[in-house]
Parts: C-alpha cells; structure tokens; sequence
DNA sequence: GGTCGAATCAGGGGCTTCCCTCATGGCGCG
DNA sequence: CGCGCCATGAGGGAAGCCCCTGATTCGACC
C-alpha cells in the first residue's frame, strides 16, 4: 500500500532531500513552505502524512505550532511526522501536545525516514531514541496535564515581550530603556512581571528560556 | 565547463538534498559525513569544490574548521563552499578566516546553490546578502589581521576556562565559588581575567560567546 | 637563585539587577 | 461611573557584577 505525503520545509534543499530519499511506495502530492501555503496545500491534497518542518516561518505561534492547530481539527485529518534539526525538550514536548505524531531529527537516515512515515501512516508514534524519554518524561510522569506551553508567552503584554526580547538579547535595562524611549524604572517593572509570570528568577533564566523557544 | 566537487554533510537527508539541488554541468564525485573521511575523501578525489557543513561531528577544532585546516594547506587545494543552517556571525567569520571561499545557509534555493558552486570553482567569494555584512566588518575594518579565532580558547588557563564555563551558564559568582571550592573574589578575578582574555565586556556576551562555538 | 606565570584571596568603589511599595493617566467593560 | 488592566515612573535597599590595586604561594624555567 502506498502512502501520500506533503512535504512542508522552508528549505528548498532539505524538500528536495526527503523527497528523493523516500521510498517508492511513500508518494510525494505536495510540498508547501511555509504556513499558509502549508495548510491550503493539505487541506487541498488531504495526505495521509504531513513531513513538517518544526521551525517555520509565518504564522504567529512559531511555525509549525499553527499549521498543526490549523489542520488538526477538521475532519480527515492527516497525520503528521514533525522534522527538526532540534532535539531540544521544549520543541518536542510543544509540538506533540499540539498533536504532531512523531518526531525526528534530520540526521536521520533515508530508509528509517521512510519507515518512520509508514509507520506513523498506520497509527504509530514513531520518535527518535533520545527523544523517546522527553515524551515519556512529559506525558507518562504529568499524568493528565495537558496545559499548553505556548500559553506562557500569550499571558505577557505586548510591551512586556518587547522588553523581554531585548533582555533576553543581553542588553541592560538602562539600553532598553533608551531604545524603548522609556526611563530605566519602567523597564524594571516590565522585567519584574515578565520573571513572575514566567516563574523565572534572572535574566539569565530568561535569556535561555527566550534562546529554547527560539525567540531571540 | 562542468564543476567537480565533494559534499560533506552528516544529515543524509541533506546530502542528498543537496545532490539532487545541483545542476547537471557539476558533478558529484564524492560525498563524507564527518570529519576524517571528509579528509580522505578530499584528498584521493580532488575535487574543484567541497560543499562542507559548518556544524561537523567528529575533529577537535569544533567540525568544518578541522576539515579546513588539514586540507587547504596543501597543493592543489579545492575551494570550500561553507554550508550552514547558522547566519550567527562567528560562525561565519571564523569559517571564512579558516579558508571558506564562500557561505551560504541552507535556506539557499537550489539554482542559486549552484550557482554559488559554479562562482566560487571560478575564484570568486560568494555570500549571502545578510551574511556579506559580517565578514566585510571582520576583513576591511580589520585590515591586515589574519589571527585564527581558536587561539582565542587558547588563551585561557585550565581555571579560567573552568570558570568560564560555569559562568556562561549562568551561575553567579557565588555559585561558581561554592562548586569550585574557591572565593568569591577569586572568581571575580578569573572572570575579569577571561573578559579581558576575549575582548568581552561582561558576561552576557560572554554566555553569547560561549553558546557559539557550543562550549555550554 | 631569581623570574615569571598561575592560582589563590582581600578591600573598596561604582554600576546593575531584582524586589518592594507607591502613584498617575489611559482605556475598555459592565 | 467605578473597576481592573496596562504602561509609565519614582524611591530605596539588598545582592550581584565589574574593575582596580595589592598580596601570597607554588611550580616551572633559565
């Protein structure tokens, strides 16, 4: 039995790559690069397998985030195999709770790529060995939590992402301040909430929080 | 006039991406994976250009950088055309300073890999627009200076490089002293020493520093 | 035996970070 | 209209960061 899948990568090369490394029974109908060609080319194709990319551009809830939220819900939906150059824990446990049913990196080789699509295509979850564990540490140990971990940047303010953008990139509050047209004091405030809402301690904290989600 | 040349990536994903990106009049006649069979293959294939990963496993310079040194001082040396998922600066100006003729990120479309491909078999330097920036910053306002960017890990003793580590992932002074066993004003003395040592300012960049050549 | 670098540490000064309280003006919502 | 939320900002304090000078010990090297 043959499988269809859409390819959605930003890259040119790295389409071309899974393309060609697919097995013959594993049918390419489409390929989209970025969000919004992504979710009218599956809607369009209706795959069986979606191959998203994690990390990619447009949309407003850092890539691949929305087109899973986008296509997931409708009826018919495909399943869909999440590729990534990260093996970081945030991306994986992000993106499987937003209902992709697979993970793996790009180091992957062509057959097991192949395999992985055929087994996610019939029910499977397929991850990485050392990916395997985020999963089961996520899921297995929280038992019924489910809360999304996007939420946390939504429950900042506009101008508290902006300051904290800025933070995360190394500047001091005096810099913000200048660049904000804003006094130091203000900035101090901004950061104070940002830290307490995202139960963070230092800037440092907040700088690899930002650098995990790829916000810097 | 067709281009020879060598692909040296460990994603197969990308390899073959990249192979089937090329157009017909350059001819793939050798492809590696990691560091020491990149150099092996360089060597017995001679190939016009090598196509090489930034991010390498394998060597001890930190990948691309080991296969540069071993293979561009020799006689008959093929251009290099860097290839990279990072626009992060010092990649791109250490890879340069190490010999790369050229560097592209992978975002690159394949008509325009090849030909950058073509460019840099003919002599010339090929950079993405964004990435022409850097390395016009690192070479004119430089002028003359050719000093190799790992010598600047170098430069730190065993301790500084201990604390600096430590430092980059954000323990304070404290914390750094308590784990080593030493005070408080000794790792202050360290740190000050290390920030002088790198031409940093504080340890923010230092902690950008570090993540860059993925010391942390 | 003297010199030099590495590692250890102290004191002090100036700035930055983080937290606390408090206050004002604007804007939307019931 | 009052209530809450947001953005702005001030004052003050404890701790952390960065820099400076100066000092001792120890081992390596000539």
């Amino acid at each position: 039995m043959t499988v269809s899948v859409v390819i959605v990568d930003d890259h040119d090369v790295i389409r071309v790559g899974v393309r060609e490394s697919l097995d013959d029974d594993i049918e390419v109908i489409g390929e989209a690069r970025d969000v919004e060609s992504a979710v009218a080319e599956i809607v369009a194709k209706a795959p069986q397998v979606v191959i998203l990319d994690v990390h990619l551009p447009g949309g407003t809830g850092g890539g691949a985030l929305d087109v899973l939220a986008e296509v997931l819900h409708r009826p018919g939906a495909p399943r869909v195999l999440a590729l990534s150059v990260s093996d970081a824990a945030e991306d994986v446990v992000a993106t499987v709770r937003a209902g992709a049913r697979g993970y793996v990196t790009k180091s992957i080789s062509g057959p097991d790529l192949s395999d992985a699509v055929r087994r996610v295509a019939g029910g499977d979850a397929v991850f990485s060995p050392r990916l395997a564990g985020f999963v089961l540490d996520a899921f297995g140990a929280a038992g019924g939590e489910v809360a999304a971990v996007d939420e946390d940047l939504d429950k900042l303010t506009e101008r508290e992402q902006e300051v904290m953008r800025l933070i995360a990139r190394g500047y001091t509050y005096r810099e913000v301040g200048e660049k904000l047209f804003i006094s130091i004091k203000t900035v101090e405030t901004h950061v104070g909430k940002v830290l307490h809402k995202l139960q963070l301690s230092n800037r440092h904290e907040l700088a690899h929080w930002a650098a995990q989600r790829r916000i810097v």
